[in-house]
DNA sequence: CCCGCGCCGGAAAGCGCTCTCAGCGCCATG
DNA sequence: CATGGCGCTGAGAGCGCTTTCCGGCGCGGG
């Protein structure tokens, strides 16, 4: 608003405290070694003075930022017309904050930014850096690669498993099959699927989840989607055309399963006693809203940043080792959180 | 990953290019007064290198930070149950990214995390600050205030007219008229509101918009929400015993209209037939999800967030200018956003 | 042909901070 | 009483960059 009044330095601080820069350096930074009587006199400089160390000097001799870069890719932002985003925002900062560092946050639009975004890393801004990077194709794990940035990943990236690199995921896999086995549990015997976005980690491992349960099942029942409610009405309705007799669908997410309950609704099967309806992701907005309540599973989004941030964290604060030693072996490493089941009204 | 190698600096350029370190950071700032030849070889030389100038360095000397920071208080990320904040956060992002800025974003946790907010801005470590602070009794404007961080609201601050500060907004008041207009438009008589947290600008202005289409409004047509899905439940409940005889409903948000809406559905009332609902925000995942699909007032949540950051980036320019001089004469200034109706089934 | 002006490029002074290193005073010891 | 050692403080050297201030060079006019 107002002029921007000049801040004290540290120099100030000194002067004013009667002794030399190093010592109140040492009093800001912790204390060690510095007698009583000064620190006092230090502090009370401080607080009177209102000093708030200058970040950009420090960084230039320290190397460190006490900054992390959350980069989410432009496709993710549509998908995160749910609350994922915030979610997972949420959990990073939370633990972020808890280690004084800061989030800078990397939305890209494109491959154009891609550019931007690897010079932004390489540029040695941040300490390392949270990748949310959930399609087959994306550049951008070789980018952040390629930038020599410490780097956790959101959600399993697609390459093999020679791959070095951490990264946290739900139990996409074992929250599918604990799906089906819900549905088979219910003496369902026709169970559909609407998949997720094939060109997603996510997506496939829920399909691999879905075909651990139903052995050798009928190609006919399985219908791509694309996590979006559009997605969803579109392969409810080729699956119903196809195999009308099913008796049970499993989605790859709440939006997809919400487009799926309208297409039975509208088609005059009632839920759950027709056609039983789980979920995936129990993104309540959602999964709440629907008529019936959805029945899903659960996975918890903010504890997922959480975790990605105490990776990152943790392997920052042991420089030196590489961050991809850790429970995984020798090639990179993965953290897998649980699901749950949510009972609602669809199944 | 791997060691992060010692980046070249600036130095190791000029060696490479046979030239002083001044003509290469002139180069590498938009080359004024370098003749072409000598561009040429310090071009090269950056490429050859890899060369990517160390921020901190930079803001150490020219003061700025090329950072802008988004504080986002904790209240909100709640209501961020919905998509606003991604979209929001997308203008925003795309704005700055336009401009060569970062985005840093700050979440707060309550209470004890305002001094750490302070602090931060305080610090001088971005040039400006976009704060969402929706609540009547949020201490963070004065807060920013008295960091002396040019700041851009989101949502009209609640303080009064006197007070010098630029806010986006969109236009709930007269969104609110226009979604009753509608409403009345449509032979209803008996209008009903359930309102929104009253302690946020955003809710008594569409109060204020109902109020000014149902002048002498029956107090017993309005019930207090919280923009909840539950809020609306119970307000909904409250409306149809004290006024049995209503025949619509405007309610603060979406996500007040769908818990309305399964009330309504639940004591047998049709909808529009019986009762017509309008909600506001067409939070699409929400609103087109009810049954039936919501009619309600739809506002550009991205275009605001890149509004704001234009904004906050423009006074950044012509600092020296405060950035409290604009349309709104001597005091403070706000940008409204045009609302608009998008007719659904509901009403 | 020489001088002066203008433009280009280099030298150098920091920006505010951290951290090493040396020095000083004090206590414990011989 | 002298000496070694240790703990604490201060001086100073940069971190990598921008930017001001000049010296030097090339050109046109006298």
């Amino acid at each position: 608003m107002t002029e921007t009044a000049p801040r004290p330095t540290l120099e100030a601080v000194a002067a004013r405290a009667g002794v030399s820069r190093a010592t109140v350096s040492r009093v800001v930074n912790g204390g060690e070694g510095v007698r009583e009587p000064l620190v006092e006199r230090v502090r009370r400089a401080v607080e009177e003075l209102g000093y708030v160390p200058n970040q950009a000097a420090r960084s230039l001799v320290t190397k460190r930022h006490d900054a992390v870069a959350v980069v989410i890719a432009e496709p993710e932002t549509r998908v995160f017309a749910d609350p994922f985003f915030a979610l997972q925002l949420r959990g990073i900062s939370k633990e972020l904050t808890a280690h004084d560092s800061q989030l800078v946050l990397l939305l890209t639009e494109g491959r154009a930014d891609h550019a931007r975004v690897g010079r932004y890393l390489a540029g040695g801004h941040v300490d390392g850096a949270l990748v949310f990077s959930l399609h087959l194709d994306d550049p951008l794990p070789e980018l952040v690669q390629r930038a020599g940035v410490p780097t956790v990943f959101g959600g399993r990236p697609d390459w093999g498993e020679g791959n070095r690199s951490v990264y946290v995921d739900s139990d996409n896999r074992g929250g599918a099959r604990e799906a089906v086995r819900h549905l088979v549990g219910l003496g369902r015997r026709r169970v559909a699927h609407i998949t997720g976005a094939l060109d997603q980690t996510s997506a496939v491992d829920r399909l691999d989840g879905f075909r651990d349960v139903v052995v050798d099942a009928d190609p006919r029942l399985i219908a791509e989607g694309d996590f979006t409610p559009a997605g969803g009405e579109r392969a409810m309705r080729l699956l119903l055309e196809r195999c009308p007799d099913l008796d049970a669908v499993f989605a790859a997410n709440d939006l997809a399963a919400s487009g799926a309950l309208r297409v039975l609704r509208a088609q005059g099967r009632r839920v759950p006693e027709d056609v039983a309806v789980v979920g995936f992701d129990d993104m309540l907005p959602v999964a709440e809203q629907t008529d019936p309540p959805l029945t899903t599973i659960r996975q918890d989004i903010e504890e997922m940043g959480r975790l990605m941030a105490g990776l990152l964290l943790r392997a920052l604060d042991r420089r030196g080792t590489p961050l991809d030693d850790g429970p995984g072996a020798d090639g990179g490493s993965g953290v897998v959180l649980p699901t749950t089941l949510v009972r609602r009204a669809s199944a």
